[in-house]
DNA sequence: TGTATAATTGAACACGTTTTCATTTTTTGA
DNA sequence: TCAAAAAATGAAAACGTGTTCAATTATACA
């Protein structure tokens, strides 16, 4: 491997030189920096990472931890993560993956944070040195970016209010979350506003646990009812529990889902469910831990709150 | 942050016993050993990763470079990833994920390169001068880890055959890639070992596309045929295509999938596939790789190739 | 034209670690 | 008990870059 000194003596000019070209081009005369950029051209110069990384104390690697299990089947995790890698690559910065079982999960110039439940502030945030921004809103003072999931929840029970429902029930994850938190207070919002009754349950996220729940409830049940849910696994299970009872969707039950990255299109009816844009706010992230590392300013707490969209389908609505 | 010459200076000893202790603790004697344990851990010392890799001319980290987009929906390489994650992290080794757009590819110990079309070998992979495994068969001599497309494939219509059905048709992906044209040669000869006629088409791999393929098809059709299909994405479209025309699955017709990642989890009712061992693919990809970083011999062509399963369904046979 | 200022260039050092080699101390074996 | 071998320790150098500061050269201004 070619270094700055092979590049140098090529070119018949100092390390600095060279260095400065790659630095500060513009403090280097016309005539060397020609010289210099064919030498560096003709030895396929690349500047070593790690020499660079000694002397300036920085990385230009920034750690995604992701807290949840990977081997989940969960197709959100890589829209976030291309959205990530797509703005660190504008910047220069390596996006480097991390779970909870990494080593080390120092030795960066930051990390973007997910899939964290409250319990690991403490074990795993607090202690970190480097900037970090979650994903997902926090008391403690962390930036973050998340989507409005109260407004989310909102404007999924909005709509089936709209299209003539009463009896709409809330499937929620049974995590005491703040994220699961918000979209139960959503349901509950629009349930008082309108002056209905609220119903909830709470399951894993996964469309059997929500499958066997709905068909448990099922049995004594009226059509013309609606069933709001936290997931768009939930949702699915939901669909599956309705069709196997025999009930017609949406004209005896609605569903909505909520995420919209994936699952939403697979169901069948598809699936309304509210949209989280996954890929802009994997960029916020990015944006925002960069801006972080660069002025290193801690004042307060900046979070970054994305509008949700409503997307209406079968599950909800006739011929969409 | 505290240096291995600070934990030096407080266990009164040399920096090089501090390096020992770190990389040779067999070579020091206990008494200091204690003493610098207790020095690292009152310091909170953590080795400077840069100066380490300066010094050793490498980096501990591995790239794994996804050369299709990443913000497809596919849940594939999550798995993938966290498989090859689980093995570099035993090793000490960091992921870092790269694509086809990111400025710096080089600066690591070695390469996973995955979602490779053949047109990338000469552009992406040849300039590369670290070790490199491929995800996917390859006859360039590039290690490699793959599942055995051809067999998959004969299972999924031996299957078919084997329940009855004569008339099976195959839906592909319209790439011109080895493991296409594996999966393709392993329906081809399973229909010739048993006399019977085949039929091929080939579309996006998308469920829309399979759906409105198998649509088509469907207006000239005699109940009693099968679809052995090359992804679960185009086993999906075809079994809404079914449904929605009005067949049975699976008495009328029968729907093989391939990948088993997820999605044939999904469909409902549920789909038959051929399930790749993907998080022990990436086991796989990690462990071959580091092999070769740690022993350079560049002997010849190393591939490993798993099975996969038949994993049967309701999509072609009840009560599963 | 001469001087002050700006622009350009280079030499030496620093970053934190491991490697190499030399020195000191301990153990072994007769 | 003494020499030889082995084990333990440390000093100095090296890795490839950027920073600091000094030296040189070119430019601006009167």
């Amino acid at each position: 491997m070619a270094t700055i000194k092979d590049v140098a003596r090529l070119a018949v000019v100092s390390k600095m030189t060279v260095s400065r070209v790659i630095n500060h081009p513009d403090k280097v005369s016309l005539e060397l920096r020609r010289l210099v950029y064919q030498a560096m051209k003709d030895l396929n110069y690349i500047p070593n990472f790690a020499a660079r990384a000694l002397v300036q104390n920085r990385t230009q690697i920034v750690k995604v931890l992701i807290l949840e299990e990977m081997d989940t089947t969960e197709p959100y995790y890589m829209n976030l993560l291309s959205g990530i890698a797509k703005e660190l690559d504008k910047h220069y910065y390596a996006l480097q993956l991390v779970s909870r079982h990494s080593r080390q999960i120092g030795s960066c110039d930051g990390l973007i944070v997910t899939g964290m439940r409250t319990k690991d502030y403490d074990e795993i945030i607090a202690p970190l040195e480097q900037p970090v921004v979650l994903f997902g809103q926090n008391e403690r003072g962390y930036d973050f970016v998340d989507v409005d999931n109260e407004q989310g929840m909102m404007m999924a029970t909005q709509h089936l209010i709209d299209i003539g429902f009463e009896n709409i029930i809330f499937f929620g994850i049974d995590l005491n979350e703040p994220f699961m938190q918000a979209r139960k207070r959503g349901y509950e919002k629009k349930m008082s506003e309108f002056g209905l009754t609220k119903t909830t349950y709470f399951m894993k996220n996964s469309s059997h646990a929500a499958q066997s729940k709905a068909m448990h409830l099922l049995h004594n049940f009226r059509p013309g009812s609606a069933f709001v849910c936290a997931s768009d696994r939930i949702g699915l299970g939901v669909v599956r529990a309705v069709q196997e009872f025999g009930y017609s969707i949406p004209n005896d039950v609605a569903v909505t889902g909520f995420d919209g990255v994936f699952l939403d299109q697979i169901a069948d009816p598809k699936l309304t469910t509210v949209r989280q844009p996954v890929i802009e706010m994997g960029q916020e992230l990015a944006r925002m831990l960069l801006k972080k590392i660069n002025n290193n300013k801690s004042d307060k707490q900046v979070g970054r709150i994305f509008q949700p969209k409503l997307i209406i389908r079968q599950s909800t609505v006739r011929q969409c």
